[in-house]
RNA sequence: GCCGGGUUGAUGGAACAGGUAGACAUAAUGGUCUCAAAAACCAUUGCUCGAAAGGGCGUGCGGGUUCGAAUCCCGCACCCGGCACCA
């Protein structure tokens, strides 16, 4: 190592670095420098930090791997280190610290393989983890770091999901209420019980336990699940891909029927929707929100068929008068019951197919939907089929009868299951009409080149703009009105006949809340005899998850539809039976025997961190208040920050702002959001080098030569990819703690380039980034005597002005978390002192080592305590910028003449307004310029702009 | 197809709010130190014409607004991400 070798004793080199960190690393944790004081409770500390505004500073919780970590992971945890960092020298009281997500599969599949526990593996990574953490110089609260595996922790979710349990939404007053008060209404007949003429006085409990679920915002259901053998358990909407492949392990996901547990988070819809404006996130992470939520406006427009009447969903009623058919999915119930007899006459017979009966056709075209998997569907979208009913439906609009037909390119599961086909307006429709021979009529006033003859369109006429024509009837008339206009008055028209309403739909569905799986949270949840679920009292939680001989939910083929789930925690009989006295004497009962999913911890950790030794609640509610309830700027409340990866734009994201509306709702904690301010850190990349049969090689054995790549001789590809094990390309931070130490990872990983930007990690560009710590110990530390060599003396006025400026700059990136460009302007600064060649002066010494504080903390805590400071660098002040050095910065200034700038002059900026004056009146051109005008007044426009206006004198 | 984000040297990227484009870093080239190498330090480094002084061009492409545009407006191309037979 360098300075070994030669007479310099004190140089900054990396064991030196990795002797300084390991330091003040212990320091720090012996003083509890990053310990946070609540309000009340068990964690109250220093009344003068408690007044303090408090931040709460946040990173998505990592789930403990064994493997350890690589460079690319610790970037968000480095990231909001620096801004807490800064934020604590900027006068705040931070909250800043890291659980873990410690249920989840990988722990599992270890230990369905080796048999170990998934408890040992998983404690042991966490132990692992946070080692290798702890070298980053992390500033965490160590007494708020949470486990989700914790039964201290996991009692609390599940109290939250019996809280879920006991409640409903009331779309009335748009929130969850208790389900008592909902038994309550049905008691007292207030509210009548949905699909049945009975009254709730007469309803057996199992009855009422049904109606009950259809209410509450968990419950258990028979509906279509996501099942997927290849995991052995089902899945949420959200963990399957489009290709309908597990999310995770991509195996194939099939459709299949089992009583699973759900979360009514489409109550929720539209405020998910709402809330998005109220919260400071990327805008690509709110449309992902708002498309996955799906919300389109439109009407449900009943269509008469005999003595039914099929429910269509439109977004476009003002194209009503365009409805030529009308089409069902293959699976929609009421299509047995509208099937005429027989062929009516007339029948196109293109449209029989051959089949003698419609009822044939009928059965045929639904053989045939049914056997086509939704992926072949889908790949057909240009071909398509269906079968006719027989039976007309009348439009309410013109009382046209219009022929019913079923097809597949209609989905039983969006809206309701039925469209009325306007296929002079709509893609699809077009081009079913046309393999029908189906009629197409306009509504819209067509724009040029389109003839009104719709036999010779080759595609339908699509447009969100214009206006409405052939729409009228004796009662109404759409013709002539803007398309949004016409929409309302068909909307109001419908309604007033009672034949329709506006109506919005959403592609959100429930959230499938069960698995088959060991290592999740135990359902605090038992079934009497009757099957009827009941939520366990408060004093059995937490329910433990006991143990098992067999952790695997699964011994079949990945892809055998037909197999069904086996929740593992079922096996032990033991724990499943139980007699228990929940009010009506000792009875006997059966556990759930499901877990929760993995996302289940990660709706709420947040909320412990405030609180995590309370075991009388959830948080404190006075706790929760003060550090994330609603103030100026933030009126839904929540985390000040919270960094993490993109992935979870529409799963745990989604998921945990749908779980804090819940506690909201009821009372538990006063912000609807739980994360206001939400930034994306991009991924660390790193080259994949790759044979001739495309295999990954070893990245650090590939050698460059000749423009070209080898590995051991044979030339490899190179490609830009994700830093991980499966392509070899990973670099541990062990190895840079050992050649830098870890004040140079951070810096590195921060000048990099934009947090939220993906950027690729270069080994050998590292070095820079150490350079610069070199050359600030070298300009402030003699390195023969390892003592302080500065100045006592001013700096200059050019240093003193770049002084300021770098702080101003430093400080506006640091607020906007724009920390590859602080680490420039600090760069600069320092690049400036090493030129001069000079003694450093003290002031601009001390103002440098804060300014590096947040980002390089070790090396900036070992100056700061050379240059003789007792208290830790952490409570110093982050320095203020002097606004008045920006004096004699060059400015323009700009010559107006009648409101229009003429000319422009460069002037310093501390002149004053008669300087300015009787400089541009000095100025030739100016003369020439504002000849015949006069002055009329001087604007100084900060920073850096100064318009002279002038007035024409006469007229 | 729809929606969102983007395009600046060899590379990662900087440029507050329209005001010296390319900060800062890497790489590269030359040099200092060294027996040598590493480390460290110094100098050069957008393209181009020129010996130099100095000039011309330049932020994906084409227009526009402005005294002045990487930045604002219109049109286009390409790249990344999300959604998609969603009525």
């Amino acid at each position: 190592m360098g300075y070994l070798n030669d007479e310099r004793q004190f140089a900054y080199a990396a064991c030196f670095a990795e002797e300084i960190e390991l330091k003040w690393q212990d320091r720090w944790a012996a003083d509890g420098t990053f310990r946070a004081p609540n309000p009340v409770g068990d964690l109250i500390g220093d009344p003068a930090l408690t007044a303090k505004p408090k931040k709460f500073i946040l990173d998505m919780f990592p789930y403990p791997s064994g493997s350890g970590l690589h460079v690319g992971h610790p970037l968000g945890y480095i990231a909001t280190d620096v801004y807490a960092r800064f934020l604590r020298m900027t006068g705040h009281n931070v909250l800043h610290a890291l659980g873990f997500d410690a249920f989840g599969l990988p722990a599992e599949q270890y230990a369905v393989t080796t048999g170990t526990h998934p408890r040992v593996t998983t404690l042991g990574a966490i132990t692992t983890m946070r080692e290798q953490l702890r070298r980053l110089g992390l500033g965490h609260d160590d007494r708020r770091s949470v486990s989700t595996i914790d039964p201290k922790f996991y009692k609390w979710t599940q109290w939250i999901f019996i809280q879920i349990f006991n409640s409903w939404y009331d779309h009335d007053q748009d929130r969850a209420r208790p389900i008592n008060e909902l038994i309550a209404q049905f008691e007292s007949g207030e509210r009548s019980v949905p699909d049945s003429d009975r009254p709730w006085g007469k309803l057996g409990p199992l009855q009422r336990a049904e109606v009950l679920n259809l209410f509450r915002l968990a419950y258990p259901s028979d509906s279509p699940v996501n099942w997927c053998p290849g995991l052995g358990t089902v899945l949420a909407n959200e963990e399957v891909t489009p290709e309908r492949r597990s999310e995770r392990g991509n195996y194939p996901v099939f459709k299949a029927r089992f009583r699973q547990w759900n979360m009514r988070i489409t109550a929720y819809a539209d405020r998910l929707i709402a809330d998005l404006d109220h919260v400071d996130w990327p805008e690509s992470i709110k449309m992902q929100q708002r498309n996955w939520i799906g919300r389109s406006n439109g009407a449900q427009v009943s269509f008469p068929v005999g003595e039914e009447e099929i429910e269509v969903y439109t977004t476009r009623p003002d194209t009503l008068f365009g409805a030529t058919y009308v089409v069902l999915a293959p699976e929609h119930p009421q299509v047995a019951r509208i099937i005429a007899g027989s062929w009516p006459d007339g029948t196109n017979p293109a449209w029989t197919g051959g089949h003698g009966t419609p009822a044939e056709a009928v059965v045929a075209y639904q053989a045939q939907a049914a056997s086509r998997s939704e992926l072949d569907r889908q790949a057909e979208t240009r071909h398509k089929t269906g079968a006719f009913t027989g039976a007309f439906a009348t439009n309410p609009a013109n009382g046209d009868a219009l022929p019913v037909f079923i097809a597949d390119y209609v989905l039983m599961g969006y809206g309701t299951g039925a469209i009325m086909a306007v296929p002079a307006h709509d893609e699809r429709d077009f081009e079913f009409a046309r393999a029908q021979e189906l009629p197409i009529n306009n509504v819209l006033a067509l724009g040029e080149g389109r003839s009104d003859d719709t036999s010779t369109w080759e595609r339908a006429f699509i447009t969100q703009g214009g206006t409405v024509v052939n729409s009228s009837n004796t009662t109404v008339s759409l013709d002539g009105l803007e398309i949004a206009e016409a929409k309302r008055r068909i909307t109001a028209w419908l309604e007033s006949k009672g034949m329709g309403e506006g109506a919005a739909t959403f592609r959100l569905r429930d959230w499938l809340f069960s698995r088959q799986r060991y290592w999740g949270e135990p359902f605090p949840i038992v079934y009497d005899e009757d099957g009827v679920a009941h939520a366990l009292p408060e004093s059995m939680l937490p329910v433990e998850l006991p143990e098992v001989e067999d952790y695997s939910p699964r011994t079949f083929d990945p892809d055998d539809a037909d197999t069904t789930p086996v929740a593992p925690l079922s096996r032990n009989e033991d724990w499943v039976n139980l007699t228990l006295d929940l009010g009506d004497g000792p009875q006997r009962y059966r556990r759930e025997t499901n877990t929760m999913p993995n996302w289940a911890g990660s709706c709420w950790y947040e909320l412990r961190y405030l609180d995590p030794t309370n075991d009388r609640a959830m948080v404190n509610p006075q706790i929760e208040q003060h550090w994330m309830g609603p103030r100026e700027g933030m009126p839904a409340g929540g985390v000040d920050l919270y960094v993490g990866g993109a992935e979870h734009a529409v799963l745990h994201l989604l998921y945990a702002r749908f779980w804090s509306k819940v506690l909201f709702d009821l009372g538990h904690v006063s912000s609807a959001e739980p994360f206001h301010k939400l930034y994306n850190q991009g991924m660390i990349q790193a080259y994949v080098y790759r044979d001739s049969r495309g295999i990954a090689v070893a990245a650090d054995e590939v050698q460059e030569r000749d423009g070209g790549f080898y590995f051991h001789g044979k030339p490899v590809t190179r490609a830009m990819g994700k830093m991980g094990k499966s392509l070899k390309n990973t670099v541990a931070p062990d190895a840079i703690f050992a050649e830098f130490g870890a004040d140079t990872l951070r810096l590195y990983e921060m000048a990099m380039g934009p947090l939220d930007v993906s950027r690729p990690w270069e080994s050998r560009a590292v070095v820079g980034q150490h350079r610069l710590l070199q050359r600030v110990w070298r300009n402030l530390v003699d390195e023969m005597t390892g003592k302080i060599a500065v100045t006592e003396a001013e700096p200059d006025e050019a240093t003193y002005r770049l002084l300021h400026r770098t702080i101003d700059e430093v400080t506006r990136s640091m607020r906007d978390l724009r920390f590859n460009t602080a680490i420039a302007k600090i760069t600069e600064l320092n690049n400036h002192l090493t030129k001069a060649r000079e003694p450093v002066p003290r002031s601009v010494a001390e103002t440098l080592v804060l300014m590096l504080a947040p980002l390089a903390p070790h090396i900036a805590e070992e100056l700061w305590s050379r240059l003789g400071h007792e208290v830790t660098i952490v409570r110093a002040h982050f320095p203020v910028a002097d606004a008045s050095a920006n004096r004699g910065a060059q400015v323009s200034c700009a010559i107006q003449v009648d409101g229009k700038v003429r000319a422009v002059i460069e002037v310093d900026n501390d002149v004053t307004e008669d300087t300015l004056k009787s400089i541009a009146l000095g100025n030739e051109r100016i003369q020439q310029l504002i000849e015949g005008h006069k002055i009329n007044r001087v604007i100084v426009r900060p920073p850096n702009l100064v318009n002279v206006a002038v007035r024409r004198k006469y007229g």
